[in-house]
DNA sequence: TCATAGTGTTATGGTGTATAACTGTTAGAG
DNA sequence: CTCTAACAGTTATACACCATAACACTATGA
């Protein structure tokens, strides 16, 4: 079989790869703003993940008692647009938090439902918002006040690229 | 596509929402570093997905071609090491770009594979990366040649925090 | 009143990620 | 040389997340 003629037998020695691993040996790829936000937000939910395990609260529900803490009352709708969660996937999200006490329902009218905390839930809240403090500090650790702030805000540019046609 | 339901005008229907949308609509939110990166790394992928819709790429099916491509060979346990994926879900990833033929598997010794783009595979991959270079330059429209650099330098320093315990 | 829009819900499919367990292979210690 | 441990790939499984369609019910307003 007409192997290439490139002389390499080793396919990628011990060092080739730990170049890989670390530096820039991923061809191109160190290049892609989406990969590596890709690697760094994966690097990021993990480490809140582990953070947060004693409070047993996922990123997505960290960010929806946080939402509905700042804003008492807000709508399931509301609330699911402002995070960008589809509103059919809110609902097992919103569930688990309302079987676990944390936050509960209100009818509004016959329709909707404002979403309001629990005391256990405030209590929880309060516990979780420590437990990320520590974690903010140690994924900022490298980063400068301002540098922080320039992140975001780039950050909040490249969310808003939407180039999504019509169906 | 989400963005959709995103409304710019005021509804001054709901406070809370009312409250929402301009000092910080997300309340605390709109500082978190982690929240803001999935915002973007969805919205980059979302339009990653689309324009190399016609060659039917995923983004990580994209990106282990690259490896490939920059590293004839490599095996397919180096290879995910290096994209951070476990060998596992690695399998039927290769799987399926092998099934259409982009790539082939090459046994080194009894247990490894090093891995190798096909003609196939190439042609393919040259369509892509033009598709990709119109992705990636509207994603980094609004970026500075400065500002994506550092970008992807703060990027690649968030993907190190990594306080994850031995496993 | 009645067509229309809004709100929440169920159901379903696809993708990405993590873990455990298993097969076969290689390498190394004794 | 043998035997054990580590390695590479694979299978299976489980869960979280994202997207879409279809539905029931309610509110709105022409």
């Amino acid at each position: 079989m007409p192997r290439t003629t490139r002389k390499t037998d080793r396919p990628d020695d011990a060092a080739s790869l730990e170049a890989a691993t670390n530096a820039g040996a991923l061809g191109p790829l160190h290049a892609y703003v989406g990969y590596a936000l890709r690697r760094a937000q994966l690097a990021i939910f993990q480490d809140f993940i582990r953070t947060l395990a004693e409070v047993d609260l996922r990123p997505a529900q960290f960010s929806v008692l946080t939402l509905i803490d700042a804003h008492p009352g807000i709508l399931q709708s509301r609330a699911a647009a402002a995070l960008g969660i589809q509103k059919a996937n809110f609902v097992p999200l919103i569930g688990e938090l309302e079987r676990r006490e944390l936050t509960r329902r209100v009818p509004v009218d016959g329709r909707s439902n404002g979403m309001h905390m629990t005391p256990k839930g405030r209590a929880l809240l309060k516990r979780a918002r420590a437990l990320h403090d520590r974690h903010h500090a140690r994924v900022t650790a490298s980063l400068g006040d301002a540098e922080l702030r320039r992140l975001i805000d780039v950050l909040e540019r490249l969310a808003a690229v939407d180039g999504a046609p019509a169906h």
